[in-house]
DNA sequence: CATATCATGTAAGAGGTTACATGATTAC
DNA sequence: GTAATCATGTAACCTCTTACATGATATG
């Protein structure tokens, strides 16, 4: 295990406190929660296997998101299982966080896709480099509708369904841009 | 004007140096000034027509990102005209840093869209709410499509219409994929 | 002369990433 | 026994957002 917090440099805490509404990342492990107690590594892959196609969440998040939810009281740990398992569950207090975070009116997205940055500046590079760079990116796309495509065919429930039909609509639409580009920016 | 900046909090200083590379974001910036010089609020214009749609930039990163490329060497303040406008030119060394940033390979997409948290946890809410809240989204998709749409009828170079482009063929997708939901959590 | 817009920025901190440290257990 | 993976976390830092402060100039 790592070092002792130092007193004075201590990780930054995240801001959860009984006063501000949930952010997202937290609200979506409260999510998780639901379905019983769970430790951050449970959690971990779980985001990942369910929400990482469009909400991508790192280790480091989970325990400093699961430390700051306990101290506010939307968690509770456990007792210790084998290999320093460390199981959260959900407190009455988490649950209503939740359902609060999950009423209120949903963000607009937010997109950052470097790849159109480099097409958008597309005129300081060689055409051949940015084909070159384009083509790294349709294999990636292509690869990643093949994977939903996949786990489209095992049926699932239909919110899990409607997100993972998200990825598939968008994936064919990102083929088909990489068509028409490669058209018009290709020779 | 704000006041003078306190030695103690001043504002942590964006990481421009010569060792590192560019984000992406200060190298847009670059990238605009190869146009002729700037000001901070001209970027910030020309930075929310041109890569808005999938790269959105604030005020706060501009002056922020200016003043530290400025330390760097990569940009170069002119004289002060009307309305303290402060232009901001490209050096040879920015020139430099925007070629380096531009050959390197772009990063994966990321993509944080709340409603699809939402829609994924969307047993916990009442179906009629979802749908309402489905319905907010669509209109704005519905908006953003007519306004690209527009914009793509007055052409343009290659590369401005490729990313307009991406974001038709994106706004189509999601616009298929609300019918969809609609239709599977709908009813 | 009041309001809108142009124009500059600071302060504070939330949220996210990268790199690292540590050790237990399973599979070969 | 050794390598992979499970599992927990800290440290450091960057990036981005939100909210604010300030004032000049154009428009009605």
């Amino acid at each position: 295990m790592a070092d002792r917090p130092s007193e004075v440099t201590a990780g930054r805490a995240s801001n959860i406190t009984a006063a501000r509404p949930l952010n997202a990342t937290a609200a979506s492990l409260l999510g998780f929660l639901h379905d019983g107690p769970k430790t951050g590594w449970d959690l971990v892959v779980t985001a990942q296997e369910r929400i990482g196609k469009f909400w991508s969440i790192t280790t480091s998040q989970v325990y400093r998101e699961l430390a700051a939810m306990e101290r506010a009281g939307l968690v509770e740990a456990g007792e210790v299982g084998p290999r320093d398992r460390k199981p959260f569950a959900l407190t009455d207090a988490g649950r209503a966080a939740f359902a609060e975070w999950i009423e209120r009116e949903p963000g607009p997205e937010n997109i950052r896709y470097p790849l159109l940055l480099t097409v958008a500046f597309g005129r300081h590079l060689p055409p051949g480099r940015l084909a070159e760079m384009l083509a790294v990116h349709r294999v990636a796309h292509e690869r990643r509708l093949a994977d939903y495509e996949r786990a489209a065919e095992c049926g699932a429930d239909p919110y899990s369904s409607a997100t993972l039909d998200f990825g598939i609509v968008y994936e064919r639409a990102v083929l088909e841009w990489f068509d028409r580009v490669e058209d018009s920016l290709g020779p």
